[in-house]
DNA sequence: CCTCGTTTACTTGTCAGGTGACCGAACCTA
DNA sequence: TAGGTTCGGTCACCTGACAAGTAAACGAGG
């Protein structure tokens, strides 16, 4: 029976070495400008072989981390370079981190009607109010409620009129959108969306009567009581 | 002279893989649980070795493009895992972008120094405070003094003890970091600094006086005021 | 002693071939 | 027909080697 522990790592040993390395950098033990140990050196010191330390940090330089130069070395780069912002699927286990992630979606979204309250246009009103009829349509599908509320907060992300925010709010909501679908499994359908909707529609109000503060504060108010539902 | 162009590739072999295959995937000639060639049938494709091969499908894989499932195949994921986001530096042309990108930073700060005033402890406030008194001890370079005054961001970030907004909020600053640092050049030094500092020492007390509205205010307004006399 | 081209040692980049683990489907047995 | 078993294909990883690039040591000439 006894399974060899060390097989049975899902992440596989690239991604592990990766995950050492990464923590010895932001944990300040190698500086930008330090040269980081030859792919030799590393294979031995994890005991694994040149391949997979030269998979793990391409997989740095690729998240902009380190930087190599052919017969010199690998550098830990400066992070001025930086094109990309990665969240690491293997951080991504205990739900402290959903928590987190769902702040920063507050953080985010928040600004977004407030943004949206002052930027909108009438379209941006009528694609958002479609999304709230869409949602009030559902019969008794989560899946299909999720998408028209995911659907609601891209709306009015895109009435901000900031590319950026969009993006942004698009890259979180994704990754948060698992887990609030199975979250809501567990929760009756009818009375759930009753509530969930009657706090859109105060959103798209505030947003509508072009008041930024109150959108914002909707807006706060319906994610912190739908994380509440989700018990997140 | 007649150098081998094919050498002078700088982006490395794997690279260049990973980009072709990588077109053939949002040019939708290959769509999401399509499954891709083998890994000998692509090194004899491209002509390199399955080692380049499978540099480059592990770049892939981290970008969250593809799925590799041992003893089975690498299969083209669905869009939903996109694990890493790209801010094209093409598109930072007009000062439009410039603008949006630091209304980003505003709702992120505002709301990172609104959660600080919550969850900071006293080590926290020391930090803050420690590149306030070191951003009063710049004499006259603009450059220094950008230098403490992104210390202080992050060090609010920070104590918003969410790593998430942390993460955003340095990759939002340090693409702005540059163009700050050049719009600051044509003001005077000694005038500019007093002001910002007085706003920095405001977000500061209210944070210690765990106010996080009074704090989110006080940020807001810095990075308002801020952006005003940058000029953008 | 200094200068400047040359050599040399070291590092990353790439290659070729091999072993083991894993999965799915065809196959065999009851 | 149902359930276990074998088998071929594939990825994950290892080993050892060579090519290419770089920087520092080296040495001859001034």
């Amino acid at each position: 029976m006894n399974v060899d522990t060390t097989r049975l790592n899902r992440a596989g040993l690239p991604s592990q070495v990766a995950t050492q390395v990464r923590n010895q950098i932001v944990h300040g033990n190698l500086s930008p400008g330090d040269r980081l140990p030859t792919e030799r050196e590393m294979a031995s010191q994890h005991g694994v072989s040149r391949a997979v330390i030269r998979e793990a940090v391409a997989k740095l330089i690729h998240e902009g981390l380190v930087i190599s130069r052919q017969g010199v070395g690998a550098f830990v780069a400066s992070p001025d370079n930086a094109t990309t912002l990665v969240i690491d699927p293997d951080r991504f286990a205990n739900p402290q981190d959903y928590r987190q992630l769902y702040e920063l979606r507050l953080v985010l979204e928040s600004g977004a009607a407030e943004l949206a309250a002052s930027n909108c246009d009438a379209q941006d009103i009528d694609a958002i109010n479609q999304t709230i009829i869409e949602m009030s349509n559902v019969e008794d599908s989560h899946e299909i409620y999720v998408g028209h509320d995911i659907a609601f907060h891209h709306a009015v992300a895109a009435a901000s009129k900031n590319p950026f925010v969009s993006m942004f709010i698009s890259f979180v909501d994704l990754k948060l959108q698992e887990s609030i679908f199975v979250a809501l499994r567990k929760l009756d359908f009818r009375s759930t969306t009753e509530i969930s909707i009657a706090e859109h529609k105060a959103v798209l109000k505030a947003i509508q009567a072009r008041d930024p503060a109150g959108a914002a504060t909707a807006m706060r108010a319906h994610l912190q009581n739908s994380s509440r539902r989700l018990g997140l």
